[in-house]
DNA sequence: GTTTCCACTTGATCTCTGTCAAGGTGCCTT
DNA sequence: AAGGCACCTTGACAGAGATCAAGTGGAAAC
């Protein structure tokens, strides 16, 4: 784990880059630059923030809410490509358009600063350009992960996956200890999280009624979920030991 | 397309970094210091180059041969994450452990540079920094890319769409009109293909024999493909209209 | 208070792909 | 030339998940 490349808004309500902990090289001139080409964006759950092919002229990172990358095929068949959740980036410095949706999947607020200024200022300091590739290879590594969830696992380990992957977020800032339960709201309907999994939103259905009914997850309601314990929940989703993930 | 972001060995025989055309910005300088942490490997088809966990000492690309990125869950079940075709960067840069097995999937050479100087040139020369950057944007995509046909596509679909990027990549260097039939050795066993697109080999082997029947492919022993209408694969792969492949 | 609507659940059935099993083909060895 | 082996094909069957179709529950609207 590399949290330290991941930009952290819980520290730093304002801007965040400019939070010294997270960019320990920052200098101050640099922070005034970005300062003055960054700015706010608010979506609703389900507006679209960006076409797939559309110009992109901003980068930028999720403040609060959930975005999610979606690619469709010509007969409506979709799959969520990667989940954005507050502190992820979002944009492609070099690349003009975008090569697939952008969707608020909740409400949202991003974080943004035009392109064209923050490439101007990548170049000018290099170790910007770096903490983009290690960020960049933080979400390769995590597409990759994906990968084999979506190619190898049953429906069962799909949801348990998501679910690992979801509370792991969400413990990153509460308990440590494995036997600590965990509790959160799930933020994806059971259409999106069937999206993200290659399912039909009925075998989620399903799936999350069956980890219910073996006592893996707790439901109250049908958004807040409870795991008491988190390693009967990995063993579920079927990845070796401690999983080593990093979405 | 950004070919130019990828290390092509076509080329240049001796070393990939050093080829005037492909990387315009190189200083003599630069060039003299790659020369001289640059070094061959081999490999023989199966062998494994870097088991997952491995510390993993060099970067560098392919020159000939086939080399795939793997990941194994506990009981066996494996998934190709990534398929390394010549001129394709190997490494991540700034880490220190492979996350995945690294195999030869054929007879192999590599053009290996130790991590440490390469490194450390990466940080004198930012511009090296820049195009590692959009070659891992191209890696995202594609894994991105083939997330969608792991999820959402049919089994024909899958193999129609790994011919095309085999057959995308052969052309590339090959006859560029549409109408041209395409030609080309399979590189990958019927397993290597189930590996990379979440099937059995005996699936695999049904839908190519499928193919085969309706005319959309043409072959000749196992291995030798003929596509007389590459429009017609791209259909049956369920890409929409040019579909702007990456890998 | 009841209506409406949306997200979700559950059931019945179907179908694609996996599983198990039996050959086939071509190459390399001896 | 014969044998062995790796790679591939094909068949029969089973099962996981998709599809089609009701039905539930809870919150907002009227």
């Amino acid at each position: 784990m590399t949290p330290n490349f991941k930009i952290d808004h819980a520290n730093c309500a304002d801007c965040p880059i400019r939070h010294r902990a997270v960019c320990a090289h920052c200098e101050v001139d640099e922070l005034e630059e970005l300062e003055g080409i960054k700015y706010y964006r608010s979506f609703e759950a389900g507006q679209t923030i960006i076409w797939s092919g559309d110009q992109m002229n901003f980068v930028g990172s999720v403040v609060s809410g959930i975005a999610s990358l979606t690619q469709t095929m010509e007969d409506g068949r979709t799959q969520m490509v990667g989940l954005l959740l507050p502190s992820d980036f979002v944009g492609r410095p070099g690349r003009d358009s975008a090569p697939y949706d952008v969707l608020a999947t909740t409400d949202l607020v991003m974080c943004c600063f035009r392109k064209k200024p923050f490439e101007e200022l990548m170049n000018k300091t290099p170790h910007i350009a770096h903490r983009l590739l290690q960020m960049t290879l933080d979400e390769l590594d995590a597409a990759r992960e994906w990968m084999l969830v979506l190619g190898r696992k049953t429906a069962r380990e799909k949801i348990a996956s998501l679910l690992s992957i979801i509370a792991r977020r969400d413990a990153s800032v509460g308990p440590k200890t494995s036997t600590e339960p965990i509790v959160f709201d799930l933020p994806l309907t059971r259409e999106a999280m069937a999206d993200y999994l290659g399912l039909t939103l009925e075998t989620v259905s399903r799936q999350i009624s069956a980890l219910k009914k073996d006592k893996v997850i707790e439901l109250e309601g049908k958004r807040h979920v409870t795991i008491p314990d988190m390693g009967r929940l990995m063993d579920e989703a079927g990845d070796d030991s401690d999983g080593g993930f990093l979405v």
